[in-house]
DNA sequence: CCGCCAGATGGCAGATTGTGCCACATGGGC
DNA sequence: GCCCATGTGGCACAATCTGCCATCTGGCGG
């Protein structure tokens, strides 16, 4: 992690294309070739940083008392978790905020902000296997296709923080307030409900 | 394209360790240097393969009739491009699952497929835009929030349709039928209207 | 037909990236 | 002390990319 955020700084000061390898190995005390062995390529060393609110966010789900309604949980947890301050400093979102730009402008980087996505959505969907055991469910777990539905599941709720962490990320305004990541995500999430689909041709 | 062929084959083949970039170029009948001037990696050779099948599904949604239904436009999608059989042979099919399959196992590859998803993605945003030109939304697609709700809904289309093809490639079954990709992301797309997500707990 | 240009391709040298293999240090348990 | 598991670093080398320049090809006006 500290290496990651070596990376990241060096990234951002001086370019992506102007740091290499060695530089972040140098950066975070630690030989070039310790660096290979955490990561296999230099842009993969900010993965832990794209991860990282992801990560607090499936949690904050996995957390999430029983028995409470599933949009519920997901909106409780963006609201304690997407909120610069609330744990994480509004300088670390500022930082992350930062980077999902560089990856916007750069392929290889934007393929680790997807495969961060991604990684965090199977985990979001492991999450939610383990909140509604076969027992419980509406649907029949074992099965592929119900199986298939939970992934889906997990998917648009995933959807909805990232695309909020990307249009926030777009964004000029400040890290907190209504164009906040909270604030998008959440508001994405009751559009699913509330917005009416149907209609639009 | 038959670059990306020739490397597909070869990863299949034998494997995404054992090919260098210099064996596709030469199977691309190349050279490795004009090899390197169309990808920037041999990883990312296989990437419009993975493209393809989504590409032709944005196109669908860009070519619908003005006036039909949003959820309707994209079922018809799904229907006409993602059937295995209907313009695209199902041994083409079967290559894409099995590359997608080879994505699950291996970092790098996975990142080039997360990254095409998210292409494809951003290609519906700006199809979804076009078809709901400002005047015509029950939302006002200038505004940023709004425009996000746009993209967050060209994730969720994408979404369905992306889970389809990763449950498919993890399954067993045939390329058509009703566990076919099409079929997935029909149940998917209809899942969002119809399945009881507020009853989860 | 000729000259010219734009774009695509290939060769070559070299920087950078990534890996296999082995050695060394550290710390915990017996 | 001894052993072992784990993390680390050095070294050599394979593979990956990239900059620069030469060559080829097809179109177009003179």
């Amino acid at each position: 992690m500290e290496i990651a955020r070596a990376a990241a700084g060096l990234f951002v000061r001086q370019g992506l294309r102007a740091t290499r390898a060695e530089d972040i190995a140098q950066a975070a005390g630690i030989a070039p070739r310790t660096f290979y062995r955490y990561f296999a390529s230099k842009e993969e060393a900010v993965g832990p940083l794209y991860a990282a609110g992801a990560q607090r966010w499936v949690e904050a789900v996995r957390a999430a008392p029983a028995g409470v309604p599933l949009p519920r949980v997901l909106e409780d947890a963006v609201r304690h978790t997407l909120t610069p301050g609330l744990g994480v400093s509004v300088a670390s979102w500022n930082r992350v905020r930062t980077l999902i730009r560089l990856a916007q402008a750069n392929p290889a980087l934007r393929r680790v902000w997807a495969e961060a996505c991604q990684t965090s959505e199977r985990n979001l969907t492991e999450a939610l296997a383990e909140r509604l055991p076969a027992g419980r469910l509406p649907c029949d777990a074992g099965d592929v296709a119900d199986r298939g539905r939970l992934g889906f599941a997990a998917a648009v709720a995933s959807a909805a923080v990232r695309t909020a962490m990307e249009s926030w990320a777009a964004d000029d305004g400040p890290a907190d307030g209504p164009r906040g990541p909270a604030e998008l995500a959440l508001a994405n999430l009751t559009a699913l409900r509330d917005f009416p689909w149907g209609e639009l041709t």
